[in-house]
RNA sequence: AGGCUCGUAGCUCAGUGGGAGAGCGCCUCUCUGACGCAGAGGAGGUCGGCGGUUCGAGACCGCCCGAGCCUACCA
């Protein structure tokens, strides 16, 4: 075995093995309990980025822990169309061809973006695959494949004929240049500088931030009780403006804002939401003076043509020029923009489809509340009822070619709108011809289906019997709304049942200053390189390491590179163990009597193996990752492995040599199964050196803590052993005195137990300490020692002719220095007398013993220092 | 505007009512026979501030300051 793991050909290898073997897959004919996770499927577009890592290494744990712990684990993977980016991406395409998608039309250009799926969007796939993610890729979905798109027809279908689904005109969110409609949730907002304009208007001065849009209004509006205004209600008004002269209503509207500016607004039906409601309110007219193209149009008479920013500037000179501009204040407010161009979206009326959301919300909140799904972490709870609760209806038509195209014809002859689980030629009614709607769904539309589409519905098939509802969902929270609350309402609606039951919800990947990784900024860390310089699996114990964590994960590299020397150690101890394995037989050493360590280090391990556990039943996965990392270094390297070189060098009983290698060899094997689900490769690799049952570890069952290997006396003895062996390490560290010199040390135990344990474990304490050892519960203190005490045993360090006393005197008060810190702590706690009196007496009996033992200990250090003093 | 989250060692963060922790970084020593991607030792903290509850608060409550996120029809 190489000094230092490799792992790049250890992951591929290992990789190509399983999925050969078919371990991935799992099988709904199998009477083990079901375990289900279906991928938040990446977009086509997409390649590998940080949260992918931890959203999918997550998941990935969660699935190998249940699959060895003999559960039917399943995991799904897929992918998602991506309706606005893919289109996207091949209309770039096209256009460094000098094309543009209408040149090619709606069939061709199709084609072509299905052609640019089959080779490029795969990448994701064989991302997940370096990974180490263990999906059932024989399972792989799409969601415009055949079965999934039957699923969001028929789903479609069937709100209308509820009749949750309606097709309008309303004031929608319009990305100018993505050319479509976006949902609330896909605009982002941010808050910009503007100017806030305050135009008179006849004998009434308004403030607006948008003048372009006046020559929209159809209204002026105030709020009901303001007297100010009172007089104009209902009256229309002659008023000069940059169009010549026009006429405006006064209408009263609850929506206005009387201490807002002047409290008069003007009402823009068209191009304003809040102005859309108030139009309805009072009938007025919708008057669109911007189009699609987010330029002004015919309307705008003088202004037609320009970019609707540019008019914003010459309208604003030209009532200037007026004298129409009473004032002008600088003004910050938040402006929608479109997730993904960035563009500042425009409200425009349009006709479009909307799902009824109400009434899918109500049973999607009681799942919830009555505890049939979980959000983890318990905090966003309270965000998801919030949003549920003031849910609005959900527009899910796009003007994109790339997608699932609505299912819904229109007869032009009769005006009569058919929406239908097959294609439509003629018209039922008439049979007159038939246009189908030309605009696509939304992808979260067929995103919301995903847990049951995935598994075969509408068809009934044996996987949806066996693993709906699925167990767990893991994602980020950024889509609590966008896909997980969706996803409950159809599942809810369609399979009358919950899609999961756990939802976990973790934090998002941010750079080291807390800013989102973005290409824009430059700093994405890929996770790709990652896996090249540190390992994929020093990558997935990083992201479980750091997966506890709230809101943000702020990612710096350097904790990989700790990580990376996590499974160096790792790979060094199995390294140790199996060079000194030659001559092990295990028959003989099941007649060994296991001494101090190795039952310390099974007691050890199984606590590690309970906390693990705990921790992974709880969605604690940095506790896990610390669990694991302390026991595997800090445990079983730093101490057992130690130990266990006595025995296995210096040690003249051939038992006692079997029995410690048997001890290294189970605790190592039973340690790389707990490891195997946060890092598979290194884990596997290993496994396989090592005496093994069965063909993989992906397949061995995950430990369980025996309790009989609790040994609680094992870890207060070891405990000695250990606090004897650090204090003497302190002395020779804090007194420089160099590894290579055999130290003395005279123990002097203050109790008959004391004295066995010392007696008995005294070569160990030597071999670690690298000292002479002594035990005598008789003995006085050598001139010239140094001194200490660990776990009530005095310990002295005769320094003759090594140091320079006055090291030792200063070392000594620096420790008495601290234990009366301690003493004035204790003392304070136990003079009060409420304490004594309110606190649990053991409470207050763990203060009482801790007291004492603080004072002895301090009598003796003193008692030392008076003698170094005098010994001059 | 409302809601939520966070403020603990130089950095990144654990710590969900009883003796302030980890990793990295830093200082000293070590070429010890698994590992220098290592070993041993060490320095470093008024737990954002102020009040309150409690015998006892880094943890619970209130207010304040600071950082961030989400929701909203602030023209």
């Amino acid at each position: 075995m190489a000094d230092r793991y490799d792992p790049t050909q250890a992951e591929e290898r290992w990789y190509r093995v399983w999925l050969a073997a078919g371990f991935f897959r799992a099988d709904p004919a199998s009477p083990k309990k079901p375990y289900c996770i279906v991928i938040p499927p990446p977009n086509i577009t997409g390649s590998l980025h940080m949260g992918h890592a931890l959203d999918n290494t997550i998941q990935d744990i969660l699935i190998r822990w249940k699959r060895m712990d003999g559960e039917n684990a399943l995991w799904v993977p897929g992918t998602d169309h991506a309706g606005i980016a893919t289109q996207y991406v091949v209309e770039r395409q096209l256009a460094a061809e000098g094309k543009s998608k209408e040149d090619l039309g709606r069939e061709a250009f199709v084609a072509r973006t299905w052609k640019w799926k089959e080779e490029s969007g795969g990448t994701i796939i064989r991302q997940l695959q370096r990974l180490g993610a263990s999906c059932d890729w024989d399972r792989l979905r799409f969601t415009m494949d055949p079965g999934l798109s039957r699923a969001v027809r028929e789903v479609f279908v069937r709100l209308w004929e509820e009749g949750l689904l309606y097709r309008g005109d309303y004031i929608v969110n319009w990305c100018t240049r993505c050319q479509t409609v976006l949902s609330d949730l896909e605009v982002e907002h941010e808050e910009r500088d503007a100017q806030l304009f305050y135009i008179r208007y006849g004998p009434l001065t308004l403030a607006t931030v948008r003048p372009e849009t006046k020559l929209g209004d159809t209204a002026l509006a105030v709020h009901p009780r303001d007297r100010r205004y009172a007089k104009y209600l209902g009256k229309t008004l002659e008023i000069p403006s940059v169009e010549g002269t026009i006429r405006m209503k006064v209408v009263a509207d609850q929506a206005v804002d009387p201490k807002f500016g002047t409290g008069v607004v003007k009402v823009t039906p068209a191009h304003d939401p809040a102005d859309f409601e108030i139009g309805r309110r009072h009938g007025l007219e919708v008057r669109q003076v911007i189009g699609f193209d987010g330029k002004m149009n015919a309307r705008a008479g003088q202004y037609a043509g320009l970019d609707r920013f540019e008019c914003r500037g010459r309208i604003v000179e030209d009532l200037e020029r007026l004298g129409l501009i009473e004032k002008i204040e600088p003004y910050q407010h938040s402006v929608g923009i479109c997730y993904r161009c960035k563009t500042v979206v425009e409200p425009l009326v349009s006709t479009q489809w909307f799902v009824r959301t109400k009434p899918l919300a109500a049973p999607a909140i009681k799942a919830v509340r009555s505890g049939k799904i979980k959000i983890i972490p318990r905090g966003w709870t309270k965000t998801y009822y919030h949003w549920m609760e003031n849910i609005r209806d959900w527009p899910i038509s796009r003007q994109l070619w790339w997608g699932h195209r609505i299912p819904a014809w229109y007869c032009d002859r009769d005006g009569t709108v058919h929406v239908s689980r097959t294609d439509l030629v003629r018209c039922p009614e008439c049979g007159g011809p038939l246009r189908q709607d030309d605009d696509v769904l939304d992808t979260w539309f067929s995103s919301a289906l995903w847990p049951f589409s995935t598994l075969g519905w509408p068809k009934s098939t044996p996987e949806l019997e066996r693993f709906y509802p699925t167990s767990c969902l893991v994602t980020g929270f950024d889509i609590l709304f966008f896909w997980v609350a969706r996803m409950v309402m159809l599942g809810l609606k369609f399979m009358g049942d919950v899609p999961f039951h756990d939802v976990y919800l973790h934090a998002l990947i941010r750079d080291l200053e807390g800013q989102k990784m973005s290409k824009v900024k430059g700093n994405i860390i890929d996770p790709l390189d990652l896996m090249d310089a540190y390992g994929t699996d020093a990558l997935r114990f990083t992201l479980a390491a750091l997966a506890g964590q709230g809101r943000d994960i702020r990612f710096g590299e350097d904790r990989v590179e700790a990580y990376r020397n996590f499974a160096n150690k790792i790979w060094n101890a199995a390294r140790f163990v199996l060079s000194n394995l030659e001559d092990y037989n295990p028959a003989v050493a099941r007649a060994g009597e296991p001494a101090l360590a190795d039952r310390w280090i099974l007691s050890r391990l199984a606590t590690a193996t309970s906390k693990v556990r705990k921790a992974l039943a709880a969605y604690r996965f940095n506790d896990a990752a610390g669990a694991l990392y302390q026991f595997v270094w800090h445990e079983f390297c730093d101490w057992y492995v130690e130990a266990a070189k006595l025995t296995l060098y210096r040690s003249d009983s051939p038992l006692a040599r079997t029995r410690t290698q048997k001890t290294l060899v189970e605790v190592l094997e039973a340690t790389l199964r707990l490891l195997h689900p946060f890092m598979p490769f290194i884990s596997e690799e290993i496994w396989q050196r090592l005496r093994h049952q069965g063909p993989t570890i992906m397949l061995a069952p995950f430990p369980k803590a025996r309790s009989k290997d609790l040994d609680r006396s094992a870890e207060r003895d070891m405990a000695v052993v250990i606090a004897l062996v650090t204090a003497i390490r302190n002395i020779r560290g804090e007194m420089r005195i160099p590894p290579a010199t055999t130290l003395r040390a005279v123990l002097k135990p203050a109790t008959p137990r004391a004295t066995r344990l010392l007696k008995a474990q005294a070569a160990l304490i030597q071999a670690l300490a690298r000292c002479d050892v002594t035990v005598d519960p008789r003995a006085a203190r050598p001139a010239a020692s140094a001194m200490t005490i660990a776990e009530g045993v005095e310990c002295f360090v005769p320094l003759e002719g090594l140091v320079d006393l006055e090291a030792e005197r200063q070392r000594l008060a620096k420790e008495i220095k601290k234990v009366e810190e301690q003493i004035a702590f204790l003392q304070g706690k136990l003079r009060n007398r409420e304490f004594k009196a309110k606190a649990p007496r053991d409470v207050v009996e763990r203060e009482k013993g801790r007291l004492t033992e603080q004072r002895t200990i301090r009598e003796k250090l003193r008692v030392s220092l008076g003698r170094l003093g005098s010994a001059r």
